[in-house]
RNA sequence: GCGCCUGUAGCUCAGCUGGAUAGAGCAACGGACUUCUAAUCCGUAGGUCAGAGGUUCGAAUCCUCUCAGGCGUGCCA
């Protein structure tokens, strides 16, 4: 409805131009907006503010010429108004309104897509936690934030794969190996001294334990040489393969892994660091090779291969970045951590020195979640080693509430997750309350059914009886939707979609408790059931985006 | 010290990229079930948008400074 809109406004600016009515020829970025306020109409403009500096003339009067022309566009107004220092307000025609039903229902499913992306083609790379752990809790919202991006990414109409990035190279995978192996000798009876810096959850003991059943007492004498990287690989895959039970469970689906190591195996690394040398980013000191990360804004360099001759994680994001844009990406979109954010300005650099464009490579930071039972913190990390997992969240309280509650607020705000609250089956749980309302309406169409309600054909009603407040506010936010999946696509921002679902449900839960969809009135109650069944295609759709089930029964 | 994020109602947060009288949910108070799911709804109350300047027709939104909180600042990942 904006768009048509927008068109029209647009059209009419170029005609009074043509017809020499206004003479700038500029034609601005035009705004359409709700106002905030009903009274102020449906759509408002401020194009006529824009051109009073250009124009030389009073922005009402530059309003008033643009009604004038916008006034022949037919029957799509019902009232066109200059309001304030020059707002154009517009007040759509309700059957323009209603009849937006009707296409609401022939979109269905698709109801919400749309083209702004061009199918451009983007990866989304999110969670890539090591495997050297299971993942806790912060990933699960990086988890919830990446997946969803990509399927509104995907909604609007991009081109969109979901990868992660498994960082099986570097020498957290011997540190890996080695908390194993010294809790494998440990098991088997030997005195052992656990460093600090090894990792000290449980999880290490449990592989450890399974080792032991494989390999008895094989590796207790061994050389650390021989025994280590054995039992890192074996330990990296495991606790990988956990991971990725555990993504499943969430409902989280990643197109490809992409293994840290093959950069290595397939001599890309390296490439990559010659490819800079010759482009002058990268220079020697100190027995060092550095990138010159500085040139493109970061506070210092940074080292790509160390004086001892074994390359950084940085040496590879080269190689891993460039590869990317190789595979034809337009755009590289990396979710993370947000204490993550000092690599911003040096992933930014990698980005220009390939010769691209820095906002090619997009990233969304992800702040820190804190755990709380009933309003009261839960403990992270006693001690080291301590912290609750995704999948205890998962298991507690079920995924759809995980999923909302990661995507309740903005990624770049920390988040409060309630378990308690979010378990709870009432208003207050934000989850239930939109879930409730989509049952609540499959609730009402099957006793609709019962009673042969339902028409055979929705097109062939007549909608003119939906006259009361709360249908026309209803249908008006029903047509929102697809802005909010471009606006929540195109900014990375998926709590614009958690926001509206909300907003969409009390709209519905206002509605039923005002009016009766099944009563004496056969027209009456038909129109009421198209207007649910687009609600609750909305519902769905938007529930769906976000990765949460549409229940048809509570 | 420097960098990034945040600061909006008692609490948790939105605010559509600069618009008209700043919104919602909790919590508080008062109401509504002979009814398609009361797992719901309606109403009342609640504000120096951290503070001070600036930009302009117009600022919670953009710029500068100050204050407060979080995070980061490694030849670790």
């Amino acid at each position: 409805m904006k768009k048509t809109l927008l068109g029209h406004v647009r059209k009419c600016l170029e005609n009074c131009y043509t017809e020499g009515s206004l003479s700038s020829g500029i034609v601005p970025d035009i705004v359409i907006e709700v106002p905030a306020h009903t009274e102020h109409g449906d759509f408002a403009t401020n194009v006529a503010m824009q051109l009073a500096k250009p124009e030389k003339k009073a922005p009402r009067q530059i309003a008033d010429i643009l009604v004038k022309q916008l006034k022949e566009t037919g029957d799509l107004f019902e009232k066109v108004e200059i309001a304030g220092p020059g707002f154009i307000n517009f007040f759509i025609n309700k059957d323009v309104w209603r009849d937006s039903l009707k296409s609401i229902l022939a979109e269905g499913d698709h109801y919400g897509k749309g083209s702004a992306g061009n199918g451009k083609k983007v990866q989304v790379e999110f969670v890539s936690a090591n495997p050297t752990g299971p993942l806790h809790i912060g990933h699960g919202r990086g988890a919830a934030t990446g997946d969803a991006v990509a399927s509104l990414l995907s909604a609007a109409g991009f081109e969109v794969v979901r990868e992660y990035y498994i960082n099986d190279a570097g020498n957290q995978m011997d540190t890996l190996g080695r908390s194993v192996y010294l809790r494998y000798c440990e098991l088997l009876g030997k005195t052992i001294e656990f460093p600090e810096n090894c990792y000290q959850g449980d999880y290490i003991k449990d592989i450890a334990r399974d080792l032991v059943t494989k390999f008895g007492s094989r590796y207790l004498d061994a050389p650390d040489q021989d025994a280590i990287p054995v039992f890192a690989k074996i330990g990296g895959d495991i606790i990988l393969d956990g991971i990725k039970n555990d993504l499943a469970d969430f409902g989280v689906v990643h197109d490809t892994w992409f293994s840290e190591q093959t950069l290595f195996d397939a001599g890309k690394v390296a490439e990559g660091i010659t490819l800079m040398r010759e482009r002058g980013h990268i220079y020697e000191e100190e027995g060092a090779l550095w990138f010159r990360t500085t040139d493109f804004g970061d506070d210092k360099d940074r080292v790509v291969v160390r004086g001892n001759g074994v390359t950084t994680y940085f040496a590879s994001d080269i190689a891993y970045h460039r590869d990317k844009y190789e595979r034809g990406f337009d755009w590289a979109i990396n979710v993370w951590g947000a204490d993550h954010h000092g690599y911003v300005p040096r992933l930014k650099a990698i980005v220009q020195g390939l010769g691209r464009n820095p906002d090619d490579l997009k990233i969304i930071l992800v702040q820190l979640v804190s755990l709380l039972r009933d309003g009261v913190p839960v403990s992270m990390s006693t001690r080291s080693g301590e912290f609750v997992t995704l999948k205890e969240v998962v298991d507690e309280v079920g995924r759809d509430a995980a999923r909302f509650f990661f995507l309740m607020r903005r990624s770049d705000s920390q988040l409060d997750f309630d378990l308690e609250l979010a378990k709870r089956q009432s208003t207050e749980n934000p989850v239930f309350y939109v879930q409730y309302a989509h049952a609540r309406i499959c609730s009402i169409f099957e006793t609709a059914t019962e009673k042969g309600l339902v028409p055979e054909d929705f097109n062939a009603i007549s909608l003119a009886r939906l006259d009361a407040a709360e249908e026309l506010a209803l249908i008006k936010f029903l047509g929102k939707f697809p802005e909010t999946v471009e606006g929540g696509a195109l900014n990375f921002e998926p709590h614009r979609i958690t926001y509206y679902l909300q907003e969409l449900a009390g709209l519905f839960h206002g509605f039923y408790n005002r009016h009766r969809v099944i009563g004496e009135d056969p027209e009456l109650s038909a129109a009421r059931l198209l207007l649910l069944r687009c609600t609750a295609q909305t519902l769905k759709n938007g529930l769906l985006l976000l990765g949460v089930s549409a229940p048809e029964k509570m």
